[in-house]
DNA sequence: TGAATAGTGTCTATAAGACAATATCCC
DNA sequence: GGGATATTGTCTTATAGACACTATTCA
């Protein structure tokens, strides 16, 4: 990849006040520190010499569509934010990249601190760099996407909302969605802070995407469950109804599912056989 | 997302000198800048006040994983890098975020200025950014893939060098591949720079699995192809060898492909029909 | 016994693999 | 004509959708 010796210019950011870019004379100092003559100290050397602030740098921020499946509806966990901008807006849990932890780390301390859920299911999304996505600076964002089973959501900080996902386009299209807060009745839709709602749209994208081919759907399901309660997680991801039959042929044929003899309880009707995840999936 | 003000202490770098990041107090000095009531102009008012370098940032560059296929090879395009670290490596095609363009927009400028290629089919890939991946500060990498067919390699910069990619590992399984420069004879791997072989693992990876549900093989071809030409290609992506029948009725099931009514040339044997990508691919 | 859902068996349509037969070009 | 590959057609097998039928629980 690029590395900060490769010339480009520090780009004078537009507007910002107070921004660590260099003149491009502390540019050309920084880069003089380069030896001319490869050798085995040489990277030693270099990296003394070399001034990682010679370039203006965005600010990198990781953000959560941390997602799940409670009564047949998609839900995802909301942050009010208490400080413009978009201040009383909701925004996806997110934090700053620490400069001495991975991406990963960064996702799932922000998943901790602001949501109170550890131990989740965690894959990076996609990373949105759109100019102008934060009204006061560049901020790149790596967006990963997270699933829990809707009984963990109970232990959740007090301070999240949950909003129920409505989908506007079929299949895997993308784009946006809409938020609406779960509980308060027939309330119109909440207007997510920054670019989040593609975010969580691009989220919804990927893990329809993932459902065919991986076995993505136990993570939002408790530890045991009955096939028809997988297959309502999978209509409910997909947006759609799916055929019975084929389901249960498919799951059962996919060698990712373990029958644990056990039967479902109080329900009224005949009760299911309980299934569980086995891991072992490496086909 | 994370926004600035969210109280985030700025992250002392453990080793390098004259980082942008200001003391706790600065930081206090930036956040208390932040207005308590919520008004119209508010964010107007914040955005003035804020000062975007009160936290220590980590430098974004973009790396693109240029694939094509050549002579049933998968093969990649590199830059041997002329200053440390990993002087003499070789390396992605990669460059700095600059703080007015768009990832993908920066993703295209490093093609184009470090390959010579433009108009080239584009993608993120995924963002990596392991703590220590460049030696000497922090370096997040949003990596692209980009495809084009090899007839366009010819127009490549003279000091690029083509790479043969050799996949070590099976289906998606996934990891880093080993490089062999193209042209010069059963020579040794070429040891990339920085976690280059983890991003052309990466990028061999997502277009396996790209393949079966998307037109994407048209990229690595001419516009009139074979469908012969086209199996080779999936044939060299995939790493193994694919049944001939199905694969005709599966393509010509797809609508993806559209039959020009011409014939192959030059070829001692039956021609057989060239075709063509067609764009309606909406389903 | 009836309501309700679980689970099985069978039939059909569609897609994939195998293979044979024929077509068309260049030498 | 012979070599080589293209293209079509048929047969077989696996998988998906549809639907009928039986099983088991609770009220």
């Amino acid at each position: 990849m690029a590395q900060p010796q490769r010339r480009e210019p520090a780009r004078r950011a537009p507007s910002r006040p107070k921004s660590p870019a260099r003149s491009p004379g502390a540019e050309r100092a920084a880069r003089k520190a380069a030896p001319a003559v490869t050798s085995e100290s040489e990277d030693q050397r270099y990296l003394a010499a070399y001034d990682a602030s010679a370039f203006e740098r965005p600010s990198v921020t990781v953000d959560v569509a941390l997602l799940s499946v409670k009564d047949d509806a998609l839900v995802t966990l909301l942050l009010s934010r208490t400080s413009p901008p978009f201040r009383g807006r909701h925004a996806l849990p997110g934090g700053f990249l620490r400069m001495d932890e991975p991406l990963e780390v960064a996702a799932a301390r922000v998943l901790h601190d602001k949501a109170g859920l550890s131990d989740v299911f965690l894959e990076q999304l996609y990373t949105f760099g759109a100019v102008h996505r934060d009204p006061r600076t560049r901020v790149v964002t790596v967006a990963y996407y997270a699933l829990v089973h809707p009984g963990r959501l109970e232990a959740a900080s007090s301070d999240t909302t949950l909003a129920r996902i409505e989908v506007p386009w079929g299949g895997e299209t993308g784009g946006p969605v809409d938020c609406h807060a779960l509980g308060t009745a027939r309330s119109g839709a909440l207007t997510l802070a920054f670019d989040h709602a593609d975010i969580l749209g691009t989220a919804v994208k990927r893990i329809r995407g993932k459902l065919d081919y991986t076995p993505i759907g136990f993570q939002l399901l408790p530890e045991r469950f009955t096939l028809a309660d997988l297959q309502r997680v999978h209509e409910t991801v997909l947006g759609r109804p799916l055929n019975k039959d084929s389901f249960r042929r498919r799951m059962l044929a996919s060698g990712q599912l373990e029958a644990t003899g056990e039967l479902q309880r109080e329900v009224d009707h005949r009760p299911a056989e309980l299934y569980r995840f086995s891991r072992r999936s490496a086909v």
